[in-house]
DNA sequence: CTGAAAGCGCTTACAG
DNA sequence: CTGAAAGCGCTTACAG
């Protein structure tokens, strides 16, 4: 005799409350009432044990369409991106956003909207007619952003991003953490003419970890030399990376991201100079490509998109049911692990390796949320 | 005066059939055959017609939920995969899926797995409970996979992958074409010493490339050397591929991706050639930040991973329908472009670049569907 | 050609 | 403490 558990697994018909009341003797009602934990003194202990038993005896799950069109409330997020999924990185956002939705017992109904306004409008209502709960709205990299009117009323966390009103909570990357830390790394390592190699487009990294390129310099005492600063693009078509590194002959190299620090790398060999010997140098997103080609293999500090995912999602679910989740329990969540304080930054003291060691998750209370973020400590960095 | 559909925007109360069946003067019943097109010789047209006027006045979308509970179809398709969003291009996998099941009326219910089986019931499990009407099961790279029983007698595709029971539709990158296409590539180029370097792992797309790769030197008559085929690790941590240079001293090298391309081109320069010059290089993956980093910059070719999440939607939705879905229409996804005969591959029979042209989707009457791929023609093959 | 009614599987105010 | 009933917004067999 095949139990009606496995019947259902099968696409045939899924076993509802009305199966579960029949099996216990009483009416769908008190059914509902048991397993929604609405029995508080209002039903007898032995009835609401029988009905436990027979639900788990038979395998039964609510039916969330119906409870939906009841309710009102779905148990649905929508996860709305501009163009996740075409970056290497973003789509650990949306890992960690579905693991703690999984946690949570929510589902993730996702779309892309490429930055086109009106298909992004047309996507959040079919996804708010599917009753959706709440809204993830994660971008592709750290900006201020409008949301979209559409979002209006409806519980909503930004994702790698900032809310321009400054109304909706957010989470993103502690930019100028990432620059201190990066800093401070090399000033342990005995550099003192320490280059940062910028972005030449304006954005919120750029302007965070250059700013806390310089207070790491300065807290250090270490005199900023303007000349060390410069901005330039992927390639350094201008040559102004190559000049300023000719000129000023830096010790340790700080850099905007992983393929800037491979100009670095090029420039260093072309002066017979060898990273990681003669100059140390440090990166940002620990790109798995970029750490496969570079030689020694490239220091990095990467993004926490996992726990920024995860984070996020928390948040909503908190917004969504008016209620404290409790905190920390990121260690449950596959390859990542929680630090010791909150907001900590897991820099290697002592030069080991931390692969798969990920920062801590900020608290939930915090509105306009930053997490730190975690230097990968390789081999381009003198010891 | 605020109208209802701007109303329904904000969170409000959606419009309902009720609401334009009072104002169309007839009953629900009515209003749910003509918008459900099933009005053919039962409706009087100028009834219709203003049921459709007053729809479309109020804004009125039909309420999913409710006509799921009702039908059994949702239109919320499952898109389960094993490690998405960890690796850079299968993300391109879900935007071509997103951007077909947008243009059919359906939308997404994503999950990843992480390969746990455990994990895999249950998140499959939790999407039917949600009435999704059939599955994606994609992929990360190319293989045979046996189809969890929990998808028993549920429509669904596979991505990326082939069904070990065989039963199952499914879409892949043509492997074998791969490596026709880029021997063919260099052979046109005039090289006649072509090295194959490929994986040291027992990958579908290994086994397929290498095939290829004889193949097209067999039809042009070129003696295949077994002393130039090679398998090695990312980082050749045996020396085996550098021996095998050395000691063949190849004029073009076809390469399972593009990271074991990074090989040649230090190989080369450690020898005083230069790519694109004195022997011509083809990867495959055209990984946007290994583009950015070696110079000359890759010819590559490029996997289809939009296109297999577009056709894999576009098949799974004519399983559920039991339709024929017209095709052809690639074309209007974004990014996208479709070539002039079926299965056609782009490949630059002038050396110019390719970028952003897409291979053509195969007929969905395919069942075990392979898709070409595009070379993109860079700076590392001798003109 | 059209409508009243039943029903999908839940939840909850109401009555007892 | 418990159940019958109403209702969420649809679709569709049934009756006319």
């Amino acid at each position: 005799m095949v139990p009606p558990s496995v019947r259902s697994r099968r696409g045939g018909r899924m076993v509802t409350m009305k199966d579960v009341a029949d099996r216990a003797g009483v009416s769908t009602s008190t059914v509902s009432r048991v397993l929604n934990g609405k029995e508080r003194g209002r039903i007898k202990p032995d009835i609401a044990k029988e009905v436990r038993r027979q639900a788990k005896l038979l395998g039964y799950k609510p039916n969330p369409v119906a409870r939906s069109l009841r309710t009102h409330s779905s148990r649905i997020l929508g996860f709305v991106s501009d163009e996740i999924s075409t970056t290497p990185f973003s789509g650990r956002i949306m890992l960690g956003a579905q693991d703690a939705a999984r946690e949570l017992g929510y589902i993730l109904l996702a779309v892309n909207t490429g930055n086109d306004p009106e298909l992004e409008e047309q996507e959040i209502d079919a996804i708010k007619r599917y009753g959706a709960d709440g809204f993830l709205y994660a971008m592709m990299y750290n900006r201020p952003v409008t949301v979209p009117r559409s979002l209006d009323g409806v519980p909503a966390v930004l994702i790698d991003a900032r809310d321009e009103d400054g109304v909706r909570p957010s989470i993103s990357p502690d930019e100028r953490r990432i620059g201190r830390d990066a800093t401070e790394r090399l000033l342990r390592a005995g550099c003192r003419r320490i280059m940062y190699v910028g972005a030449d487009v304006p954005l919120v990294a750029q302007r965070g970890r250059l700013a806390g390129y310089r207070e790491a310099l300065e807290s250090a005492g270490v005199g900023a030399d303007g000349r060390l600063v410069v901005a330039v693009d992927e390639q350094d078509t201008t040559g102004e990376f190559l000049r300023a590194f000719e000129a000023m002959r830096p010790d340790g190299v700080f850099c905007f991201n992983d393929i800037r620090a491979n100009l670095v790398y090029r420039a260093a060999a072309e002066h017979g100079l060898t990273v990681g010997r003669d100059l140390s140098v440090i990166g940002v997103d620990n790109q798995p490509f970029i750490a496969g080609i570079l030689s020694p293999a490239l220091s990095s500090i990467e993004l926490p998109h996992y726990e920024m995912g995860y984070w996020g999602v928390r948040k909503l679910v908190s917004l969504i049911e008016d209620r404290d989740i409790d905190e920390g329990s990121l260690e449950h969540a596959p390859g990542t692990h929680t630090g010791d304080s909150a907001g900590s930054v897991a820099v290697g003291a002592n030069d080991t390796q931390h692969v798969g060691v990920h920062a801590q998750l900020p608290s939930l209370k915090d509105e306009q949320a930053l997490i730190g973020c975690v230097l990968v400590d390789k081999k381009s960095i003198v010891a």
